[in-house]
DNA sequence: GTCCTTCTGGTCACGACGACACTAAGATGA
DNA sequence: TCATCTTAGTGTCGTCGTGACCAGAAGGAC
């Protein structure tokens, strides 16, 4: 079976093992504890390959594109086939398409998730294991750089939009709003400034409901859902 | 030489178009007059289809993704290919992957460009033609959509990145790195400000010499070359 | 009750930025 | 020749966002 391209290249059956197939993996970031008790860190959950090439060592949740689906429904597709996971945010993050980051040539479509503590199903799937965005171990084909740079892309938007909400439930303190920036950023802020800043942006609802417990009751916060999550330009819909 | 553009048919055969295949589209950015003796304005070159689906319309500058080269590369060689250009500054945009953005299933991969004045081939190339990017006509499949995200980046780029360097040659006054701005722009900037933060920025180094012909000389300024283009994370070379 | 911790509001200094006045220097034209 | 025009470049000032820090409010722990 052959077919011909454009450039003339060699002709081959999309099912060969010489074509070029195209996959979606996804980068899940989540702020829960490494270690029982321990402090909130960026974590993600990876799988551990049952098959050649790198059977037995950790990869990004992911799978090959079906023909009849778009980039972003096979995301979603494929991470909850293999973690049982359904984000609250998803976006595209880049094309990876080096043509010796796989024994065969594959172009991944990377996305990146956000999910909320009470998303993360605990431990219910085989085969998936949780870790620290920054210690790592050593990853199948190029995802360490994958996660690396999602990582960058992660701290770096929390800069100026308000994804930090795809990582909170949906009442929260300032005192916890602020405690996902502390630990992407990995700094102490100031709660007095934090406050100000967050207040002015015009993205918080204040509720008559406080959070009590622990010394003085904090007010409870709602993110404005007329704001949008997160600016993408022009494009509504991600393709 | 063969002029193609992204998602010509190739498909002869059941399987293949069946299969989903990979393109890879540029959507190059210019300065330069759309009429002659106009004002500057940000303009890219299309490409005009020789060939169903969409034939006879303008679409942006790709092809098929060769099985051995990585996604940069065949950006490179499909926009020199069909246009004849080489530019300055290439950058992945975004992974297209609709199901129904082409008869058949196609994701293409787009990079944007920017190329120097020096570097357009003026019309020396086949169905080539150049637009304002403001002012297209229907183009074929997504494209439209395509440059109008790209057309967001560049502006949202230019406000937190050196990326203008790429529409100047190597040796500029502040009034034409200026005009590059309120181009991009499309409002106008004061010179006393403008020439404040970039000396501030420490990216540009001034020349002793001068731009004279019109009233007062003006300093000319090169641009270090130890500072990064562009600030891309820790991709130091896009796969 | 007395501390202690966190929440919340306020002040202050500094730096970035926009608006604008002013000087410098070559082009232009009577 | 010289006054005038236009662009290059400098200085000043008010505003605003931000970080550092102080102070009162309000409940928890003892």
């Amino acid at each position: 079976m052959t077919r011909t391209t454009v450039e003339d290249t060699p002709a081959v059956d999309a099912t060969a093992s010489d074509a070029t197939r195209v996959a979606v993996s996804t980068v899940i970031f989540a702020l829960r504890p490494v270690e029982p008790d321990g402090p909130l860190t960026v974590a993600l959950p990876l799988v551990r390959r049952t098959r050649d090439p790198h059977e037995g060592q950790w990869a990004l949740p992911g799978g090959w594109l079906d023909i009849r689906e778009s980039l972003g429904a096979a995301a979603s597709r494929t991470l909850a086939e293999t973690t049982g996971l359904a984000p609250s945010y998803l976006e595209q993050l880049y094309a990876f398409g080096a043509v010796d980051r796989s024994p065969t040539r594959v172009v991944s479509i990377v996305y990146w998730a956000l999910i909320r503590p009470d998303e993360i199903v605990e431990d219910g799937i085989e085969n998936v294991g949780w870790f620290g965005a920054e210690d790592l171990p050593p990853l199948a084909f190029d995802h360490n750089e994958i996660v690396d740079y999602a990582l960058w892309r992660l701290r770096n938007k929390v800069g100026y939009s308000r994804i930090a909400h795809g990582l909170l439930g949906d009442e929260f303190t300032l005192a916890e709003l602020r405690e996902v920036y502390q630990t992407i950023l990995d700094r102490k802020l100031d709660p007095a400034n934090f406050r100000r800043q967050v207040e002015n942006s015009g993205t918080l609802i204040p509720t008559d409901r406080y959070r009590t417990g622990s010394h003085r009751p904090a007010r409870l916060y709602r993110y404005n859902q007329d704001v949008e999550l997160a600016d993408r330009g022009p494009l509504s819909t991600p393709h």
